[in-house]
DNA sequence: GTGAAAGCGCTAACAT
DNA sequence: ATGTTAGCGCTTTCAC
C-alpha cells in the first residue's frame, strides 16, 4: 500500500487493459463502454490513482510546461505579469514555471537551458538584452513570445507578430513609443510647458522608443524638449533622477515606468516638492499599486491581464494572435493634477 | 537533422553504449576512461545533445521540479518570497513551479492536484485556510513547507519545525506575536499613546497573533488598547480603516502587513493627516518597497532571502532546518517618526 | 572500463 | 469495444 498506483494497478482491478484505462482518464482517442467506463472510474477513485505528467509527456511527446523568463520577478509589473499568465496557462490545463535572470545574460542562458531540458512546451521571455541572443530558441522548436523585443515598424498598441528566424517565434510588444506620447500629451492638456522625461538607461532601445514618444508630443504641442534623463528602470533611479528634474527647471516629468516614477515621486516628497502643484508626474506601465501611491501616480496602462491573453493565444496557435492591438490607455490619478479624478482616458488613433 | 538527438545518438556517434554516455552526462555512477569520456563529450558538442529531464526524472524517481503555491503572486512580499526560492532553487539545479490560488481553497486544489501530477520533488504551501486541508498532501510522499499555518507554541523568529501528520512536511513560519510587539514597542518609544492596529480579516489565526503581540506590548506600557480594526490584507483594506483609526483618536497605528499599511498611508494623506506627525505609521513583513512610499514606511521585516533560504535546506534536507531562528526586526523610516534615518534596530529577547 | 537489457508509467497503432 | 505491445529517453543492475 506505499507504492503509488500506477495505470496497471487500476487496468487490473477494473478487470481491463491498461489501454481502455488510457481512453477513459483522456477521454479518448477510443470510445468506451459506459459500463467499463464507469468500473474504471471506480477503481480509480478506489486506489487513488493518480496519473503521472511524467509519463505521459514523455510517451506523448509533449509535456504540460510553460515558462516564464523574466529579468526581475520582484518588480510588480513584472510579478502581476506572471500572475495573468498562471491564471491564462491553468485555466489551459498548463502549469507555469518561472525564472529570474536577475538581469543577467549569463543567467538567463543557464534558466533557458534548464527549460529546454524540462521540455518546455512553450515560453514567455521578457529578455535583457535587445535583440535577445535567438540561437538556443531557434534551433529548439519550441514556440515562444518575446516580450520587450521592438520588431519592426512600430505598431499601434501590442500585438503578437511573427518574428524572422523561424516559424513560432512571437513577440508581443506594447507600443512604447505611443506610450511615451501619450503620457506626454496628457501632461500637455494640464497646461504644462517644461516636460522633462526620466527615461531607461541610454542605449536600450525601448527607453530610446519612449523618448521618440516624448518628442512627438512636445514637437507637435511646439514645446522645448530638454535631455532625457538617463537611470536605470528602477525606484533608486526615479529617486536619483530629482536632482536633473529640479535643475532642468520642470513643471512636469514623465516616468519611463512605475518604479521609476514610484521613486520619482519619494525623491520629489523628500526635496519638499509638491505633487502635482509644483511638478506633475505620470508615468508607464501602471498597475494596480499606482493607485495607492501618495499621491497616487496617474499612469499609461496595458494591463497585465490583457498582454497575458494575448500571449497564452499566440502559445496556444488560438485564432488571430496578430489580430486587434491591445491599446495602451491613460488612467489619470492624482499626480498629474487630475485631482481625485480615476477616470479612464481612451486614446485616439495617431 | 531535424529530430533532437537522443542519448542514443550520441553513443553511436562516440563508439560507445549508451551507459557509458549516461555515466559521462551524470558524473556517475560508474568511472569512465579520459578518452572515452572526451570521445563522448565531443559527440555531445557535435551533435547538440541535450539530456531530456523528463525521461531522466520517469527513469531515476525524482524530478527537478519545485513548486511554489501562493494567494497572491501580485502581492509584493509573495513577489518577493517566489524570487528568492527559484533564486535557491536554481542553485540547487531545480526549477520552479508557480501557483497561484487567488485566495480560493477549490483553486488551491486543483493547483495542488496539478502539481502532484507533475511529480514535484517538494512543494512550498502559503495556504489560504488555517489550518490546511492536509489530506491531499499526506497521502502524496512530497517533502513540503508550509508557511503561515501557526504551528504549536509561538517561537521566538521563524523557524522550520516538523509537523505532525508524516514525516517530511515542515512548517516555515514567522512569529507573527512578536512582529506585532515589536512594532508596537517602537510606537510606544516613540512616545504615543493611542495605538490603534489595523488587523486582518477576523478569525484568522495569523492576524490574531499580531493582535496579540500589539496587545502584550500595550500591557507592558500601561497603555489602553483598542478593539481591533479588520480589514482584508489589502490595500484597500488599509485604506479603507483610515475612518476607524481617526475616530479612535489614534496617535499611532500598526498596520498587520505591507499593502495594508500602503492603503493607510494613502488613506491618510487623502484625509490630509499628516503621517508621522498627527499620526505614525509602522507596519509588518515589509518588502524593498516601503522605503519608496512617502513618507518611508516603518516596518517589521524579515527579509525573503532568509526565509527561502531556510525553506530550501528544509526541503533538501540540509543541515538543521529548524536550527536558530530568523529574527523579525524594525526597520524604521519616516513613517513613524524616525526621520529620515533608516538604521535597523535589533531585537532583543522576548 | 564497458555493454546489454530491464524497467520507469504512459500512449497509441495495430490486432482482435 | 477492448486487448496487446512497441516505443518515448534515460538509469542502473548485472554481465563480461
Amino acid at each position: 500500500m506505499s507504492r503509488k498506483p500506477t495505470r496497471d494497478d487500476v487496468a487490473r482491478l477494473a478487470g481491463t487493459s491498461t489501454a481502455v484505462v488510457s481512453y477513459v482518464v483522456n477521454g479518448g482517442p477510443r470510445r468506451v463502454r459506459e459500463e467499463t467506463r464507469q468500473r474504471v472510474l471506480r477503481a480509480i477513485g478506489e486506489l487513488g490513482y493518480r496519473p503521472n505528467a511524467l509519463a505521459k509527456s514523455l510517451s506523448h511527446g509533449r509535456t504540460d510546461l510553460y515558462a516564464l523568463l523574466v529579468p526581475d520577478l520582484a518588480n510588480p509589473y513584472l510579478a502581476a505579469l506572471a500572475q495573468a499568465l498562471e491564471h491564462e496557462f491553468f485555466a489551459r490545463g498548463k502549469v507555469l514555471l518561472v525564472g529570474d535572470s536577475h538581469d543577467d545574460p549569463d543567467r538567463e542562458t543557464l534558466i533557458l537551458e534548464a527549460f529546454l531540458r524540462q521540455q518546455i512546451a512553450g515560453l514567455v521571455w521578457y529578455g535583457v538584452n535587445q535583440p535577445l541572443p535567438l540561437d538556443l530558441l531557434e534551433e529548439s522548436h519550441v514556440p515562444a513570445v518575446l516580450l520587450n523585443q521592438p520588431t519592426g515598424p512600430p505598431q499601434n498598441g501590442s500585438r503578437a507578430v511573427g518574428l524572422s528566424g523561424r516559424p513560432g517565434i512571437w513577440s508581443v510588444s506594447a507600443d512604447e513609443r505611443l506610450e511615451g506620447r501619450l503620457a506626454t500629451e496628457h501632461l500637455v492638456d494640464h497646461g504644462r510647458r517644461t516636460i522633462a522625461i526620466v527615461a531607461g538607461p541610454n542605449g536600450r532601445r525601448n527607453a530610446r522608443e519612449r523618448v521618440r514618444g516624448w518628442e512627438k508630443a512636445l514637437r507637435r504641442a511646439d514645446l522645448p524638449s530638454s535631455a532625457p534623463i538617463h537611470v536605470p528602470f528602477t525606484r533608486e533611479g526615479g529617486r536619483a533622477s530629482v536632482d536633473h528634474v529640479l535643475e532642468l527647471g520642470a513643471d512636469a516629468v514623465v516616468a519611463s515606468n512605475e518604479m521609476q516614477a514610484i521613486g520619482l515621486l519619494n525623491g520629489l516628497h523628500l526635496r519638499g516638492v509638491r505633487v502635482p502643484e509644483d511638478v506633475a508626474v505620470i508615468g508607464i506601465n501602471g498597475t494596480p499599486l499606482a493607485e495607492y501611491a501618495s499621491p497616487s501616480l496617474s499612469m499609461v496602462e496595458m494591463p497585465a491581464p490583457a498582454v497575458a491573453d494575448r500571449i497564452a493565444r499566440a502559445l496556444n496557435g488560438e485564432g488571430d494572435a496578430g489580430g486587434a492591438a491591445i491599446a495602451p490607455y491613460v488612467v489619470a490619478r492624482a499626480s498629474c493634477g487630475c485631482g481625485d479624478v480615476s477616470e479612464r482616458i481612451e486614446d485616439g488613433a495617431p
